[in-house]
DNA sequence: GTGGTCTAGACCACT
DNA sequence: GTGGTCTAGACCACT
């Protein structure tokens, strides 16, 4: 769980992003319990009013469901849901790094290099860890 | 000037950014000035303080300087410093993308996929316009 | 918080430099909490943004970090760099009490016996409280 | 002349500084003309207007004095005036610093090292030129 | 008219 | 309660 706290991005988006990129990742399986509320705000340091939200947001999304006194379960669908949904997110950070790129004449050759220096530099980090 | 009132980004980063590509394509060269706080304001329809506390940002970046009683204008390296924060706006944007897409691990080929489809899609809307 | 409104330096940076100035000196200590903008506020009889804007410029500083919902504190190295910046502050005082004294011819003598004069000054000041 | 537009301090009380600094230098003696606004304006690169302040507040404080028609002069005792006010100034500056030392809690040591390198500073660049 | 600073007060995100 | 952003409106220094 990376949480930064200095983003613009609010704490419990970012937790959203996190839970769902693990869905999809098949981290957690369709069916499967995902970590409770508690046990969560401990691990992210983060209160847990926060990762309340964040669950709310993933049930309204169809991606988990709650079961009173039991705990929260990866839908049925929910990995598909997780993928489509990351995917979408994953379009909307690169649409808008084209589009301050366009803004500022950058040529399409430069945007593209830019594009691989960072997919380059990513998995130089995975490789190494 | 587009000003998104539900970002998360605050609106002052948001007019940074205009402006900042703005002199980063040329619109505003080195020694001209740029529009003035009022006018800014008016022209977004926001609030002086805000297109203030955004020029003061710029200002701190070393794109524009500003002359009292005169107006602001774009600083001698202005254009070059507004180019390189702009390519370091776009790879913070890609980066996130990227990584978002590898936790949800999505392979390489589908994220260059899905970063081609946002390409294509911005320079056909450019083409159309 | 000795806030003067008559002076040409503007209230925020008098709040930076007296807030630098207790950081340098120790009576906030590096992972310390400082005063909260509301409660600064109130003590120093200034507008909490005013406040704020001091804050964050300390913040640019590197001498202080943000917890959102949480508080402002010294940052890990924040006494080193607050030292520094008082530093370079005194010798920016210093410089142009050198420069005018020059600029009027006053020989090097005179200006060594006003600043022994003012340090004196500052020394008994000192013991009598 | 040398202006600073970004100083906190408003352009025409370093003006006044400026002026009362050569009259103290003895640049202009009492009973001569000192340079009419225009002149000094077109020199200093600042407004007339601005100008005309610092000339009322410098007759004010008794070192020039106007004859209509005619220009405005260095008054009989202006030198002496001066000097006087320019020690003050320089005190005031020599004060602020050590205010802002002694409040970081700079030891005494340290606070005169930082003025002999202030000094020695300023009597190379002098060298220089 | 142009920039710089400040106040008063509001609303949001987070603890 | 704590920080972050924004609006509305004011006054000052300078052109």
């Amino acid at each position: 769980m990376r949480i930064d706290p200095k983003s613009h991005v609010p704490v419990y988006l970012q937790i959203v992003e996190e839970i769902r990129t693990s869905i999809a990742a098949g981290v957690y399986l369709p069916g499967e319990v995902v970590p409770s509320v508690r046990v969560l705000a401990l691990e992210s340091q983060v209160n847990p009013n926060t990762v309340q939200r964040a669950y709310e947001e993933l049930e309204r999304q169809g991606v988990i469901e709650s079961r009173r006194g039991v705990g929260k379960f990866v839908c049925r669908r929910g990995q598909h849901s997780a993928v489509a949904q990351s995917e979408s997110a994953v379009r909307g950070e690169f649409q808008r790094g084209i589009d301050i790129a366009r803004a500022a004449d950058l040529p399409v050759k430069r945007i593209r290099a830019l594009f691989e220096e960072c997919l380059a530099d990513s998995r130089k980090a995975e490789a190494k860890s």
